[in-house]
DNA sequence: CTTTCTGATGCCTGATTGTTATCATTTGCC
DNA sequence: GGCAAATGATAACAATCAGGCATCAGAAAG
């Protein structure tokens, strides 16, 4: 036996078996008469099996030239299929991302991005994993993910980001609490009260911003208990047992028993960044990352055509004025 | 664009994608290392994909090249499959028969030649038509039917045939007929009683064999009615408008107010025989004839193991002792 | 009986595929 | 750090394969 079944036989018997007439089959496959001859004989002499009844006069199909036929039908099919389903795989329209995120992003933009992405790619599916910035930064490297929302600013090595998010602090209070009277509060006002924070080993990323504002304001903060997360946080600020600060995104999360004021004297803002390594690039990838980066662009439009869905900036500004700033290209 | 994805390098593909090492593919497939490098290079160029990640020490498939190794996979397994289709339509064991029969037929032999046609042959469908003879030759014609199952003795050229049963003749009487009281009935009493028989356009093959014995004891048979089946001449002699000759298989069709007789003096026998063109031959068809020439060795250990099912012998038996001959090798 | 149309065959040429020898690069070992 | 081993890529050559041309043999049509 020689090479099982060739394709272009395949399709040469294709049109000998539709043109039932060798002459003609050769006309439309471009080639002359005698290489059809040949190619016949060769796929009866490879499946040992009889194709076409063929007197000098008249050709048709056996039986078993009846089952290949449509057996090669189905192939050239599903040959011109896969070759679709390849280059659309190259071109990123068919496979996986796997996301990492933070209680930050997704608060804030990753939602809307999501949703956009859904739409524009709706054969590539998507993958979303809970992590916290260090995590990510470590599943990114051992890509177990392939982009991350962090909190910001990054510069790591091998890893290029894009600011998706870029959130003013806001003070979160008891409902009680004597500063909720103000309408936003100075920085200095906090020095001494009790600090409800993450915990210090998974929040690193943003308790350095804390910790920086605070000094700038010239008191350190008192940490008198850390939450697992966001939600532990609000939950331990309504119990009274303390303050917080935290991001903008905080006005998505509203919770009973608690006040969320502006800061009124800082200007300090926490970057929340699409991250993902340099190398390694897969086609889902990039053009997860082209919609990341293109997404800036069409807040402007939702603006001013208030959208349904998810928290698109439209309804975070109703909550209070969350606003999702430029990403800059590239870092 | 050279040959869109041959089947060779697709193979060879697969190879590479499952070692993710050139040369112990290469040495699985029994060609050089350099091959499968070209190879590779020209489907990437076909397809203008990257499908292989590769730098001197490792070797990883991109995505889209996961998509085309599963894809290769699969297209592998469907032309094997396809190859294993086209031997088996080849051997008989996928196809089509379209069969042609007479009542008496399907009175006879022809429901347990079709059942251990089915069990051996599951995989290949089966047209019944209800024709009378001649209807089938023309039929056979005109390839309208591969097998018809006729009224004999036949001789016609460019057909082959099989004697499939041969059966005595009955007398069918009204239940009040004098006759029924004799347990064997001779031809002669007959003389001068009305006949009911099947239309003589299309009963001809029948009516030759009526005639003849009728000629043969002596008389003109007188004809009274005619019908358009078997139904139709049992229910003129049940209403009794006379008598009527059937075969054997007449016992299978049991009806109220009818009563069925042997000849006692008559051996003279007509045979049910399947028949086929000489060319033409479809393995299917081969298959269903050689079922049909087997069939009557299995009557004989039927008889001696009751099986379940349709008419067997042993059940034909147990209605009057209808008694199907040995089919002659061929005519 | 000739013409015409069919598929098959033989021989030659060009294209495709495979092999050998070799290179450039990376990894691992001493 | 230098050397050996292993990797994939490349070039040149050889074998095989597929296509083209000319032609044949048989059947249908006039």
């Amino acid at each position: 036996m020689h090479r099982t079944c060739d394709l272009r036989y395949m399709r040469y018997f294709i049109a000998v078996a539709e043109e039932l007439n060798f002459r003609r089959a050769a006309e439309r496959l471009h080639v002359a008469q005698p290489a059809i001859s040949r190619a016949i004989r060769e796929l009866e002499s490879d499946l040992d099996t009889r194709l076409l009844e063929r007197t000098n006069r008249r050709v048709e199909l056996t039986d078993a030239g009846q089952v290949f036929l449509e057996g090669c039908r189905r192939l050239a099919g599903d040959i011109e299929a896969l070759i679709d389903d390849t280059v659309r795989a190259r071109d990123g329209e068919i496979g996986h991302v796997r996301i990492g995120y933070t209680d930050f992003a997704i608060n804030g933009a990753l939602p809307a991005v999501l949703q956009d992405f859904r739409a524009r790619f709706p054969e590539v599916s998507v993958d979303l994993v809970h992590m916290v910035t260090a995590t990510q930064l470590d599943a990114l490297r051992r890509s177990e993910i392939e982009v991350g929302f962090v909190t910001g600013p990054m510069s790591e090595p091998g890893l290029e980001h894009l600011v998706v998010q870029n959130e003013r602090l806001v003070v979160v209070l008891p409902e009680t609490h004597p500063l909720t009277r103000l309408p936003a509060v100075p920085l200095g006002k906090l020095a001494g009260e009790p600090f409800v924070t993450g915990q210090a080993a998974h929040w690193q990323h943003f308790l350095s911003h804390m910790v920086r504002i605070c000094h700038g304001a010239g008191f350190e903060p008192r940490i008198v208990q850390e939450a697992y997360n966001s939600e532990g946080i609000f939950g331990l600020v309504a119990a009274n047992m303390g303050i917080s600060l935290h991001v903008e995104g905080a006005h998505n999360h509203i919770r009973r028993g608690v006040a969320i004021r502006p800061l009124s004297d800082c200007d300090h803002r926490v970057p929340t960044e699409a991250i993902w390594r340099s190398d390694k690039p897969s086609a889902a990838r990039e053009r997860f990352i082209e919609t990341v980066a293109g997404w800036p662009a069409m807040q402007e439009e939702r603006n001013t055509h208030p959208a349904a869905g998810l928290a698109t900036p439209a309804s975070l500004d109703e909550h209070g004025g969350q606003r999702n700033q430029e990403a800059d290209e590239s870092g």
